[in-house]
Formats: C-alpha cells, sequence, structure tokens
DNA sequence: TCGCCCATGTAACCGGTTACATGATTTG
DNA sequence: CAAATCATGTAACCGGTTACATGGGCGA
C-alpha cells in the first residue's frame, strides 16, 4: 500500500465526522485540531484530488443554486484500510520541536538581561493565552458534543495542551526568579 | 536591515560561541541545540555563504596538511549588530507543534482500545529516552562548562526540555489510566 | 581492508504557506 | 456599499532533508 504523509491521514480522518467538502475539512480542522495539526487549502484541494485518483475517496460534484459548486468526498473500504492501517503505526520518533524563544536564551549572554526577561514575559503570556483558549475549547466540547463518541479523544488531545502549557509556563517562571538571572 | 530566518541567526549566534567553519558548527548544534533546533550541511554551507555576501561574517581559506581545506568565518560587527537586533525582537507567535501521536489519539475510535494503550505506551518510552539525554547533556554541561558564561542559558533550555516532556510523561500515565478508555 | 573522521558542497525532492483568481450571496 | 461567507483552485516561493560526490588520513 502506497505511503502518504499525515497531513493526507489527516484529511482522511476528518472524513470520517461527517465533514464531506474541501472547506469543511478546513473549517472542522480549524476548530478542532488545529492546535496541533493546522492546514491551509494549498495542502487540501491537491490532497483530496490525490486521494480520489488513489480511490481511497469518491467524489461527486453538487451543483447549489446561489452557491458555488460543490464536491463531496466520500470515504471508500480501502481508504478506511489505509486509516486505520496508519493508525497503529507507531511514531518512528518524537520530532524536535523547534523554539524560538529557546533560541533567543540560547544567546542571551549578548544582551543586557532585562531584554532577557522582557523575551521571557512575553512568552508567558503568549502561552497563557494559549491555555485559555483550550480550556475555552474544552468548555465547547463538553457542553456541545458531551454524547459525542469522538469526544473523549479530542478531550484527551487537549489535556496535553494544557499539561505542557502549563509546564512551559512553570518554567517561564521559574526562570524569570531565577537567582542566576537577575543577580547578574 | 535585511531580514533573515531563524536559523541564520542560529548559525550567526553559534559562530560567536568559538567555533568557525562549517563542520564545527554542524558539530556544536548536534550537541549543544539539537534538542530545539536541528540543522543539517544542506542549511549550513548555503546560508554561509550568504552571509559572507551580504558581509555579516568574513571567510578565510585555510589549506591544512593532510587534512582537507578549511573556510573559517568570522562575525563582523555588522554581523553581531544584526544578531543582538534580533535577540530583542519579541517571538511573532508561539507556532503549532505539530504532534503525529496526538493525530492518531484524536482518531481513536476507529481503533481497539488496546493499540491506542500500545501506542502511548510506546510514546511514553520515547518521551522518557529523551528525559534521559536531557538529564545526560545537563551533567555534562555542569561538569565540562561549569565556568563558561553561556553555561547558564544552556541550562535554561535544558530545563524547558525536561519540565515540557515530563509533563507530557505525566499525561501519558494520566491517558493510560483514564477510565474513559480503560473501561470501553 | 573496512569504516569512520575530517571537510565542503549541490541537486532533487518534499511539505507547506501565501497570495492570487473567480464569483455569487448574505449581513451589517 | 462594504465586508464577510461560501467554495474551489493554482503558482510562486520558502525552508528543510536526503542522498550524493569528492578525497585524504587514521585506527581497529
Amino acid at each position: 500500500m502506497k505511503k502518504y504523509n499525515n497531513t493526507t491521514y489527516a484529511i482522511l480522518g476528518i472524513l470520517t465526522t461527517g465533514c464531506t467538502s474541501g472547506y469543511e475539512i478546513k473549517q472542522l480542522m480549524d476548530k478542532s485540531l488545529n492546535h496541533f495539526w493546522k492546514i491551509s487549502y494549498g495542502q487540501i484541494y491537491p490532497t483530496l484530488k490525490q486521494l480520489a485518483e488513489d480511490e481511497l475517496v469518491t467524489v461527486t460534484t453538487t451543483s447549489q443554486d446561489g452557491k458555488p459548486d460543490r464536491k463531496e468526498y466520500e470515504l471508500t473500504s480501502k481508504g478506511i484500510d489505509a486509516l486505520e492501517k496508519w493508525l497503529t503505526q507507531p511514531i518512528e520518533q518524537v520530532p524536535v520541536e523547534r523554539n524560538e524563544v529557546l533560541l533567543k536564551l540560547f544567546f542571551g549572554r549578548h544582551q543586557p538581561t532585562e531584554k532577557t526577561l522582557a523575551q521571557l514575559e512575553d512568552y508567558k503570556l503568549k502561552l497563557e493565552g494559549r491555555f485559555q483558549t483550550y480550556t475555552t475549547i474544552e468548555q465547547a466540547i463538553r457542553t456541545n458534543h458531551a454524547n459525542d463518541p469522538d469526544a473523549r479523544y479530542w478531550l484527551f488531545t487537549l489535556d496535553y495542551g494544557k499539561r505542557t502549557t502549563a509546564a512551559a509556563i512553570d518554567w517561564c517562571d521559574a526562570t524569570l526568579n531565577d537567582p542566576h538571572l537577575t543577580n547578574v
């Protein structure tokens, strides 16, 4: 069986949740797995085309009056097989997450301490904003998708985001208060 | 002033730590900021060429007997300015970190629970390995670079890695023991 | 002798974003 | 009247990895 990249499987997977068009896929992704897998139309449309060629999905074009034409994609059994096979494969390795703040901090010696502190404060604020976003999404899922069988899995991914973000915020605090940084 | 990408600044920054050739840059990066900023020769050599053209660094080719020619790069004052200016700029936004395990977990409903558990166990093992690596590097810095003025900043970045990895491991444990997952 | 270390470099490729083009309808 | 929403798509570009080419020295 042909190998695809993870983004292709993300699209395949999202097709199981009831959305059918490229436009809908983008919308659903933006509000559900945006925090760990963002994608753009520049990927979605060509990928759907490819998936149709490979018969992992079928296409039906429907014309709607007053609205642009719409292509509806549906998973084939071949598509479901491919998705399920991918799901069970363990990941090869945990990828390195690039972090611009750490990169700047790494060269912190070439900068007055107050600038470093400002950088950390700014980062902390951004992380706190992100944490808030996670909490908001979590509430939305709990109220709007209480009976959705997918919901529990979505909450797991949010919990991951909250925990790692909280740890990063704690690190900001610890570093901001580190005597090695403040008493130079 | 021209804008460069972060990798270019990473190279610029690493040139302040005493290494001079492309080969040395790669080596130092592999053992110091590899955990949050990996790069390959395919980026290093063309970037150094560009930096020399833009006069942020100077080049001197030295021939060594018994060894291949070697190009030594040195920061110019213009290069130092560019680096310092970049250092103080706050980051635009915290980037989305793609996570293949979360992506698979998100579609966990289409998989038997035991497979999901296996995926999580595997992930946890990999994270524990990474945590160990961080601890090892930390010890190495404390013993080999005790008096290096850069060392404290390096330790901050390691602390970040340790904290966020530990949080991810905790999440694995919590999810593995979550009754929503184990009693289906 | 095999493979690693030193050392530089490039071409092909991949994954992804951004900006653009098109165009009707609805909402403020 | 402007702007957003619905809807599809492509071309240019960017950042990055991988694989390859070259070639002497050195240790097991």
